[in-house]
RNA sequence: GGGGUCGUAGUCUAGAUUGGUAUGAUACUGCGUUCGGAACGCAGUGGUCGAGUGUUCAAAUCACUCCGUCCCCA
């Protein structure tokens, strides 16, 4: 069996039909040549290099994501996705739950009465095209439309000003983790562009004075950098351009990772600085010391679901996904080897590994399916566990067992009473090298240029982002913007950002690459998702 | 947003020009032989042909609408 011919039905279809193996013959497999030693069930992942295949077939095939639903831009969270998104989220929960004035948790109505969501002008005109209305309640049309929250300022902020009465009160931080509807257009791509977005971490916060604003915004990167480090996942810090920022907001700070293969930019968490214009607007007072009345100045800072289509992308290869031990829904599994008449001593070994190392608060997962010892490596390969255990008679023999990492396919021996520490230290060796090679790579895929040509020409070849010298501008944007297809100015990379540095690094003897102006700062530009 | 393509068991696919309830593989189930990188034999299960409406004695096949898919262009 080809493996044409079992792919998806889009590849197969494809007119630029990618060879992932050398026997690509799809109708030309006679009767008459039975195929005894070849594998007939071969799974048709496409490569790593046809990045964008890949990553749709892995989320089903790794059962991740199913997203044969019929409703466009809507998917079900699979249990071993479930898993990694549980693992993932539970992350940012402990950041925010330990900030020293903690976040509380809270869950606020899917639904937004049309007043109160048309209140902040603003917002309304940036997410007028993307919001679903309830109109009817059964068969009666409703008085109130309804919105589906495709954010929750104006769910929230309401509330907030019932709860806010002192400065005693502040600062307030909160965070909800929800589902969001956007009417998002034709182009709508699993865990990157959805309908629904089912994971949502919206934090949002409220402070007595600007100064305590901006350094919440410190404390909100920290967080999420902290997140990333945990998932292993490479990210560029960019101040959004003017014309990009969250509307409403003073100033947006934004996470993007640079995807493998087409390099293409995805935002994966973004930081408002809110200012007092969403306090004014709903209302959002507290009493001073003084006893004078003041509006409080918030900010507010997501991270979705992209978070995983990042930890996807991040580590894949030809054969599947990579989890991080971290968030792996399970770090090792046990594969046993059973030849005949000696299936029991092996068995009894699998199974005392299996107690060992559940006691010592391991992951672990033994596979005694009747399927061959091979059929489980590609299983559990494509699914991206860490750590393979394969016991068999040989070790057995010897008081061995077998660890082979998902990352490197490097096989140790060790003996069986040092499984606990070896695996542990093996685990936490994996989720670093993971981290690490992805941040190497990472790092490869920025240009700084004083010459726009040359930018462009990375950027078209696919090679990575660009920094280049940039006045700020939208007039010089816009015509720069037009030259590449999603060709977006990403921003200020952080060492240039006014909240996140007590100084600024400037930049001598650069002029800005459209109108020649003597600049400061490099802006970084590519394509994005 | 505009244009095109396609939709048949879980998955991939034959059948469409010439209307007559559907082919094969894989997956799945059972039994047996196996098991250190996708094992083999035998026997089975599984399809309101994306949904709806129309034409017809009869629709997977023809027409229209909707839903979804993928591709191209803005």
């Amino acid at each position: 069996m080809s493996s044409e011919q079992v792919k998806k039905k889009s590849n197969s279809k494809s007119k630029s039909k990618p060879k992932t193996k050398p026997n690509s013959n799809s109708k030309s497999k006679s009767k008459a040549t039975k195929q005894k030693k070849k594998p007939v069930a071969e799974k048709g992942l496409p490569l790593f290099g046809e990045f964008s295949e890949w990553f749709n077939q892995v989320l089903i095939d790794a059962e991740i994501i199913d997203y044969r639903y019929n409703l466009k831009g809507c998917g079900v969270w699979l249990p071993y996705g479930f898993k990694v998104r549980q693992y993932a989220f539970q992350i940012i929960r402990d950041l925010l739950d330990s900030t020293s004035v903690p976040h509380g948790e809270m869950l606020f109505p899917l639904l937004i009465p049309e007043p109160q969501f048309m209140k902040e002008k603003e917002t309304v005109k940036g997410f007028e095209d993307e919001v679903y209305w309830v109109k009817d309640g059964g068969t009666k049309p409703l008085d109130i439309k309804l919105a589906l929250r495709p954010t929750s300022e104006t769910a929230m902020y309401p509330m907030a000003s019932i709860w806010i009465r002192s400065h005693q009160d502040l600062p307030l931080k909160t965070y909800q983790i929800a589902n969001m509807f956007r009417y998002e257009g034709k182009n709508t791509r699993p865990l990157i562009r959805v309908r629904e977005i089912t994971t949502f971490k919206e934090a949002h916060t409220y402070h007595a004075t600007a100064d305590e604003c901006e350094e919440q915004i410190r404390e909100a990167i920290e967080c999420y950098k902290g997140f990333f480090d945990a998932l292993g996942v490479p990210y560029l810090v960019t101040q959004r351009p003017k014309w990009d920022t969250f509307p409403g907001a003073n100033y947006t700070i934004a996470f993007d990772c640079i995807f493998p293969i087409n390099h293409k930019a995805l935002q994966i968490g973004t930081v408002h600085n809110l200012g007092q214009v969403f306090a004014k607007t709903f209302d959002i007072k507290y009493e001073t010391v003084d006893g004078t009345q003041e509006y409080v100045h918030q900010t507010c800072y997501g991270i979705s679901e992209r978070a995983i289509a990042a930890l996807i992308a991040s580590h894949g290869d030809d054969k599947g996904l990579k989890i991080p031990p971290r968030v792996a829904p399970i770090e090792a599994v046990i594969v046993p080897i059973l030849f005949k008449n000696k299936e029991q001593i092996v068995l009894d070994v699998c199974n005392s590994m299996f107690k060992t190392l559940k006691e010592a608060g391991l992951k672990v997962r033994l596979d005694t399916r009747s399927i061959s010892p091979g059929r489980k490596y590609f299983h559990w390969e494509l699914r991206g566990i860490p750590l393979r255990i394969e016991i068999g008679p040989r070790d057995v023999e010897k008081g061995n067992i077998c660890l082979v990492r998902r990352d490197t396919g490097e096989k140790d021996f060790v003996p069986q009473n040092e499984a606990v520490s070896k695996i542990t230290s093996l685990l936490q060796e994996i989720q670093q090298s993971l981290w690490d090679s992805a941040k190497e790579n990472h790092q490869q895929w920025i240009l700084r240029t004083n010459d726009l040509e040359e930018a462009l020409e990375y950027i078209d070849a696919g090679n990575g982002v660009a920094d280049i010298p940039f006045c700020g501008s939208e007039e010089c944007a816009a015509p720069i913007e037009q030259r590449l297809e999603n060709l977006k100015f990403l921003g200020i990379p952080e060492e240039y950002i006014p909240a996140l540095n007590k100084s600024v690094k400037v930049e001598k003897d650069i002029y800005c690459a459209y109108c020649s102006k003597l600049v400061k700062q490099y802006w970084r530009i590519g394509r994005s998702y």
